[in-house]
DNA sequence: TTAACAATGTTATTTATTTCACAAATAATA
DNA sequence: TATTATTTGTGAAATAAATAACATTGTTAA
């Protein structure tokens, strides 16, 4: 193999990243079925991308496999969770306790140590300060608080619509970096703030167009 | 402007229907709010995008605009809305009635009368013929008998990992065409089926590393 | 009536992403 | 030990997507 110029790519684009989160997922199944190495075609199959792909993305993450062994499930699982983690533990949020929240709240509990769901925020009387799906629920009223002690820096937006950008601005006042925002609204935040948009109706929409398509 | 060719884009690219039901959604706000035209520009600020990225989506869907009134609002939402649902009213069905089924049954009641969620399967007997979120609720063994009775083309799975494939495999076999599935699996499908993957974690990983990048 | 303006529709350009292709490398085999 | 087969890592090519550019045109206003 050529050598290796000691550079990396400044970077990653978010389908990268995306990608590398998804095979860490692969990697742990294959971990779990037993699997000691695998090559970037299986990887491929099991995530439903190529190969080249695979090989691509991983060189952002600057772990070497081995011509004709490929690469060892654990040793990569670990560089990609190191890359994808980085080195201090990270915390979130919940915003909105409803159905949706208490879904993602039973999704995420104990699943991924380095990113653990610390709070869960609504306004109802009933919620406020029991355990839900195993996390504490505060009033809303102590979101800025929490998220400035514990040093928060994600925050799970799953309030109605018409609530989404009041919460927004309150998170981001009180030091969160990133939303992952279920509410279907464009939310307006300054720039340095990451927001990735789970628009549930726009994929329905999207799934419905393209069965239609193909029949 | 030059003459337009009768001739219309064969395959709008995902990204591009994803946007146009976006669109979609802005236009409705802009009616509710009483404005009876906009601009490219406007429109592409509220779903937070470029004017030149609306202009291009816009092509696909035959509707002119005017130049110096832009579009009138009505007529265009319901050019989009003609473009995205089609002539015949489609019928969706949930499989898996947790807490994310619920929340989904309950944000799409009534919100899109083209595109019905018409019932909803799981195993729980406490949910069997019971209407959850003013949805009717069956069991699973009556997946296929509902899907082909109904001509069902669109299927949303929210039931555990471990169980998506099976249900999967059902629902096509009963004649679905396409499928948003929110279980963390990628879903093997013969040619032909659509599969929109929702996937939370991967979705909150890229997240995490965005707002951890730019502190 | 005509001139100036501002927005459209579309082509051309640029940028981003994916795929291809292959030298380098290494384990297995003879 | 030499040979073969197969996989990696990455530059080059191809494809996809977004942006810019602009001729065209309806509207407004002088």
């Amino acid at each position: 193999m050529p050598e290796k110029p000691i550079q990396m790519n400044p970077h990653p684009s978010e389908k990268t990243i995306a990608r590398l989160s998804l095979y860490r997922r692969c990697l742990r199944e294959l971990a779990q079925g037993g699997s000691h190495h695998t090559y970037s075609h299986e990887l491929a199959k099991l995530a439903g991308v190529t190969a080249a792909q695979v090989r691509r993305d991983l060189m952002v993450v600057g772990y070497d496999g081995s011509p004709r062994r490929g690469y060892e499930v654990k040793g990569l699982y670990q560089s990609i969770g190191q890359f994808l983690d980085g080195a201090i533990e990270q915390k979130a949020v919940l915003i909105g306790v409803g159905n949706l929240g208490r879904a993602i709240l039973a999704y995420f509990h104990g699943k991924t140590p380095n990113l653990e769901i610390v709070a869960a925020f609504d306004n109802d009387p009933q919620k406020i300060d029991r355990v839900v799906m195993s996390c504490r629920c505060f009033s809303m009223t102590c979101i800025e608080e929490i998220i400035a002690r514990e040093r928060v820096q994600t925050a799970i937006i799953t309030v109605p619509a018409d609530e989404a950008q009041r919460v927004t601005d309150v998170v981001i006042q009180a030091g969160v970096q990133g939303i992952l925002n279920f509410a279907p609204v464009r939310l307006q935040v300054p720039a340095g703030v990451f927001v990735e948009q789970m628009d549930m109706a726009v994929a329905l929409q999207k799934v419905a167009y393209f069965s239609r398509q193909r029949q």
